[in-house]
DNA sequence: AACCAGGACGTGA
DNA sequence: TCACGTCATGGT
């Protein structure tokens, strides 16, 4: 019903007709072949941490900043003054601890030169859980892990699948086990998950959530009585 | 005007 | 391990 949602949105590409509207046009549905440029690699992975608690649309805002002033390049951050950051990362808040987050996260990046992160090293970073985690391996370096979020529990806590008191690595693994195919395997992590935040912001936003969630009509069985 | 957004960390029990 | 307070801005 929605479509491919195209993510991760990136604020520079040469994808073809971004379908869905936003500030920075960033999204490119049908086209799993980004990232392109190591840029786009470290845009993500800075979107994904900016993103944290807060409304991407806040953080596109921060991602223009950031280019405007050329610090999506990996070098130019590193170099850069944490006063200077905070003030161009303010519109999506937190840009105290953000700041240092980003710090962090550039040197390791840096020192990556084009290898792929384990999961274990990015946890060891300041500033990366598990859901940072797991978005910057699978949409900045395609890696099988699938994101549980805040949405995520959500919905499928509605239906009684699990609960939102299971720990993150039990809901992740719920959708690892239920998804166990080969083929197109992180197209369909990176657009599973997507969809499963489109689907919340429309039904799971407003409380009671779920109340008018059109899945009801499948999985009304399965909701648990309370 | 209260509530919340594509979380993570530090603390004390 | 676990519950809880904190971090900051901006949109509804």
């Amino acid at each position: 019903m929605y479509g491919s949602q195209g993510w991760w949105p990136l604020i520079e590409h040469n994808g073809t007709n971004p379908t869905k509207s936003g500030s920075i046009q960033g999204y490119h549905p049908n086209d799993y072949s980004f990232p392109k440029t190591k840029k786009q690699q470290f845009e993500i992975c800075v979107g994904a941490i900016l993103t944290q608690n807060t409304n991407f649309s806040s953080v596109e805002k921060s991602l223009i900043n950031l280019n405007k002033h050329n610090l999506l390049k990996v070098d130019n951050l590193l170099n850069a003054s944490e006063e200077n950051i905070k003030q161009i990362i303010t519109p999506s808040g937190y840009q105290n601890q953000k700041t240092k987050y980003l710090k962090v996260f550039a040197s390791f990046f840096s020192q990556l030169s084009g290898r792929i992160p384990s999961r274990k090293d990015l946890l060891d970073l300041k500033g990366i859980g598990p859901e940072t985690a797991d978005a910057i391996l699978l949409y900045a370096f395609a890696q099988p892990e699938f994101v549980i979020d805040v949405y995520t529990k959500r919905v499928f806590q509605h239906f009684g699948i699990l609960e939102n008191t299971e720990k993150y690595e039990d809901w992740k693994n719920f959708f690892h086990e239920s998804l166990q195919t080969e083929k197109q395997k992180i197209q369909i992590y990176q657009e599973y998950h997507a969809l499963i935040v489109e689907h919340a912001k429309r039904y799971y936003v407003k409380k009671p959530h779920g109340t008018q969630c059109p899945l009801k009509k499948f999985l009304q069985t399965q909701i648990q009585s309370k």
